[in-house]
DNA sequence: AGACTAATGGGAATGGTTATCATTAGCGTG
DNA sequence: CACGCTAATGATAACCATTCCCATTAGTCT
């Protein structure tokens, strides 16, 4: 008993989600994913979309962020490039990541300057894109 | 029609909500205020607490943040400081506010490389503070 | 194949927040 | 001061994302 994590089951609609969010490449509800996965046909329950999008959030195999209205919003990862932050459109949902080197630097000095411990950022930027800005 | 924004009316229930954030020092939430509120003996029903609030926020007179579990939260704030983030700490809400200088540079060059246009950094630092970390 | 149990999913429950709308009460005017 | 206009209030219902419950289904190991 050294592995006390046991693998998650392979099932059709645990690779069901995350073949949709390796294949996009912007913040999306679970709400959103569902309906995508049955619009395409898919059978699978509402429950199952968030119980698998935590499981996978934590296993740290996708990024959450937390949009302005208190949602919580769902995109795949390069994983192991380590710790990242997030320049998203508000208009069309394009989400680029961005290192964290500098953000890191300045939290750990803010922490330290304040006395606090075991400092983490939750940190996102909102924008628009050249794309969206062109649009108009 | 000079200014288009006439100023809210001088009402019992707003001045208690002021006050009262005024003179606390950490993030609460809406229902935690009216909570507060009426076990002063306040009459204030829950719909003005959340209105008042928001009109506060939209003001600029208090700063709002999203937690974890994606609930707004609010804090009265220093006005005509300009821009600021919070450091709070996760055990007992204490939220020390934070010059942004730093990271709104980071924040501009980051979106003028990605050619993203009217960026604006949701930034929040959660950690645990001194005393918190000293009464395990 | 059989057993063991994690995973599923439909529906109900939760809980924060917003909408509705009749009533109340600031506040400027005559 | 009395009057009127309308913003503000507040009880209640509606909303909606998320979680819980639990009977059923289906991976995985032997």
């Amino acid at each position: 008993m050294t592995e006390g994590a046991v693998q998650p089951r392979r099932t059709r609609q645990r690779s069901a989600i995350a073949s949709l969010i390796s294949a996009t490449d912007s913040f999306q509800s679970a709400q959103e994913i569902h309906h995508l996965l049955r619009s395409t046909g898919e059978v699978i329950g509402l429950s199952t979309v968030y119980r698998t999008l935590q499981s996978l959030a934590e296993a740290g195999e996708i990024d959450v962020v937390i949009n302005a209205d208190g949602e919580s919003v769902y995109r795949g990862c390069g994983q192991g490039r380590g710790l990242h932050y997030h320049l998203v459109c508000r208009i069309c949902g394009h989400a680029v990541e961005v290192a964290a080197d500098t953000i890191d630097r300045w939290v750990r000095s803010i922490a330290r300057e304040h006395r606090f411990s075991d400092a983490v950022a939750s940190l996102t930027v909102f924008g628009i894109c050249r794309a969206c800005a062109s649009a108009t």
